[in-house]
DNA sequence: GTGGTCTAGACCACC
DNA sequence: GTGGTCTAGACCACA
């Protein structure tokens, strides 16, 4: 795989992210060993000083736990990842509704532009809904 | 003003999608003169010929056009700006539907998701829409 | 009156080509006085040596004579006039036919080409064609 | 080969109607590569930057595309083509029927001596043109 | 190697 | 002063 990054932000920083949505969109799931450094760097084409130091960063955040000389594993607790995909959901969100805010549209006419185009869109992922 | 950029996009494009945002949402008044290219490129902190790239360009568009040596102005036709200002919610929402995806969201949660924002922010421009 | 020069040819080339379709037009009238080099210089906007050199290549064509402190007079000779007047028409169809056969219009084409487009135009000349 | 232009047009629309005209006459063919930017703006004597908005600006009227990192291509679209030939050929036609309007022709008039012109030089492309 | 973007600096026509 | 064009030279991503 191919990793893309823009020069706006730190790469460190991106990586995180990266493997922050990684987690919490269950593409790598809960407990799951991660690449070790050297492996994950080469992968992201990244220097592994600065995968390190993503890592480090995300085990703070609770997300990813380190075992000595096992590497490192996506946490077990699912609430700590609930909590993390809810963060990151309000923000983007936060964003969004910003960015329709400066085309000069009001929280409930945003609301409705999203309806609408969901409706438009035929909302395939529906049937897949029953909570 | 300090224009800010990020890296992953041609800087004539991302000063193209500003001015576009500003004559949408109305900062920039139909009929209005913008400043002089060189003004307008020192401001934006950009060189000239990229601002002349992104004027020129918008030009085409028709969301501005501009008059020998009088400068350029946004144009008077309201119905080119409200095109654009829908095409560019849309284009918006369609990000913002991909992003929630990505974080594992279904259409319809991404939905709750933003109703409960807009509540919790207590949708402030709300009162002033329905005098 | 703004003459309009372009820089490919000396500029006493364009005015005697200019004056030249004067004369040919009827625009300047057989016998006609020009004005003085000095005014007809002023009138172009270049320099009066410049006007002199374009009236004085025009004597030797004989489309126009001067006389000693009277001034430049467009010949009487309606031939003469006639000649330049084929000339130029022929080397303009010459140049035609030329941009015609480069886009790959066979002669038959090009002739096509003219008789066809004359017709969408109306040709509103034609009521004036008596001859 | 050495290009020349005159200084009453920009440089880069020259360069796109001699390309052009390359195109629909069939001197470039329809999928036929292009030169690399620097090599064609080295070939026409222009800045690189020129050629490469001569070759932007073509791309917009469909003449030609571009493939990533390959090069310009001529459009396989015979049809483009062909719209381009025609709409070309009338402005020039339009401009013959101008320019001998100034020397006094009357549009029956051009017709007839176009027609005298190619008698007189044989029509030497239309025995090609039966055969 | 390819196309694409950006900058710096210059010149031009127009009014 | 305005917009527009052109050049020279640099850097980037892509493959």
């Amino acid at each position: 795989m191919q990793w893309d990054f823009h020069s706006d932000a730190p790469i460190y920083a991106q990586v995180m992210e990266r493997i922050q949505r990684m987690i919490v969109s269950g593409t790598l799931r809960p407990g799951e060993r991660l690449p070790s450094v050297r492996a994950f760097a080469l992968e992201a084409g990244i220097n592994p000083n600065t995968m390190q130091k993503a890592l480090t960063e995300l085990e703070r955040s609770g997300l990813i736990y380190n075992q000595r000389t096992a590497g490192h594993f996506v946490t077990d607790d699912s609430q700590i990842i609930a909590e993390v995909r809810k963060s990151l959901a309000e923000q983007q969100t936060r964003q969004y509704l910003q960015g329709m805010r400066e085309l000069g549209f009001k929280p409930d006419q945003t609301e409705q532009h999203l309806l609408q185009q969901l409706n438009k869109e035929g909302r395939e992922d529906h049937a897949n809904f029953d909570l």
